[in-house]
DNA sequence: TTTCGTTTGTGATTTTTGTCACATTTAAAA
DNA sequence: TTTTAAATGTGACAAAAATCACAAACGAAA
């Protein structure tokens, strides 16, 4: 089947059949597309998607409705914040934006706890999404408390490079800045900087990096 | 035995008496005073620390040696970052420095793995604990990304006023700079202005904080 | 082709933060 | 009591970022 063999291929740590068999069972599919909104802040979530395919955006967001990039989810992963959602059923304290057209296996809540008892492998797969979350995390903060915006700037650039394995990104300006937090101008500015160091090229509605 | 009550006391989430009476056998105590480093980074950590009295700060430091606080971990809790590196053996990507003189009941890291698959309560201490240090994380990022320097003290000293439990801090100006990743002179002037407002009272080495 | 909304460019100005260079104050040690 | 090191005050200035007020360019749709 198409869907046991993504599940293998792309969360190899579940290693155990009994444990595959279940998800078969009881996962179900979903998709979903580019700039949808997977989950939304305070939202209460009911089951945990897992990332088969495509991207997701995490951001925060502060009281005003200011925004800020935290990190980026990819296929064989899903989100720690989600995970403490579903949980313990708390309200979701992030927003999560699909940035490449998504597939999800999608489980229902009741049995992320049956199975921390049950499967080790799924144990090992909770806590390495904490753990990696928790990196992405700090790393944020590393970039919000120790760079200049133009740092923050091309380090965004690289890391979404990364995510879509492209030199090439469609974006704008001004939503660099909404997910920087900052002024629309002063992501024009930076980047034309950028561009007179060869750093990158620019045209409307994209940039090229060249670093 | 004083242990055990003190287990209970600020450990109640670990309810199986069987799950306690192994932490008895295998856990030791280990005291630390103020400004000691429990955990440096790119340490090697081996044991899990749960901490019983007293409390630790968790920072984070740049290439260039800068330093930004990230939370507290105060008696019944303990640090995720650490929990990372006993289940993966992972090197440390945190400081923690007692803030008020500690005691810990230290666990060897190799029981932090049988215990989740043996008992439900230790399941549910360490997962409560990434979500907890996880929400301190966006906080974190929260002052980081949309507060100004004056806000971002106010707020570093509103939450240490509450770990200690009084409105009087001890703590120097440069400490504060250090904290928040910032210089002295813009904590000075910031006091200042606090100072004027009716915030807080300054004393050589300390803060009455009046809101 | 024209229109219109989005995207980008730019100068001027302000606010916030960081840096430098000292002076002054204070508490504790000698 | 004197000395000394740490803590704080302050003005001047520089750098980074935010804000304002437009102009210009571009692409898609009418």
């Amino acid at each position: 089947m198409i869907l046991r063999k993504a599940l293998q291929e792309n969360f190899p740590i579940l290693s155990e059949p009994e444990l595959i068999e279940e998800i078969m069972k009881v996962g179900y599919i979903h998709e979903m597309d580019e700039d949808e909104i997977l989950i939304d802040i305070n939202e209460n979530i009911k089951n945990l998607p897992m990332l088969v395919e495509g991207s997701v955006k995490i951001l925060r967001e502060d009281e005003d409705g200011n925004e800020v990039f935290l990190y980026y989810v990819d296929a064989g992963n899903t989100c720690a914040a989600t995970l403490t959602c579903c949980m313990d059923s708390k309200l979701s304290n992030i927003r999560a934006v699909v940035e490449e057209k998504a597939v999800f296996l999608t489980i229902p809540y009741e049995f992320m706890d049956i199975w921390m008892g049950k499967y080790r492998s799924w144990r090992e797969f909770i806590l390495t999404t904490y753990s990696l979350r928790f990196e992405e995390l700090l790393k944020a903060v590393d970039q919000l408390a120790f760079k200049k915006m133009d740092q923050r700037i091309l380090n965004f650039l690289k890391e979404k490079s990364n995510l879509l394995n492209s030199k090439i990104i469609k974006i704008s300006h001004q939503q660099i800045a909404y997910d920087l937090n900052t002024s629309r101008e002063v992501v024009s500015r930076i980047l034309k900087q950028m561009e007179k160091e060869k750093m990158v090229k620019i045209s409307r509605g994209q940039l090229e990096l060249l670093v």
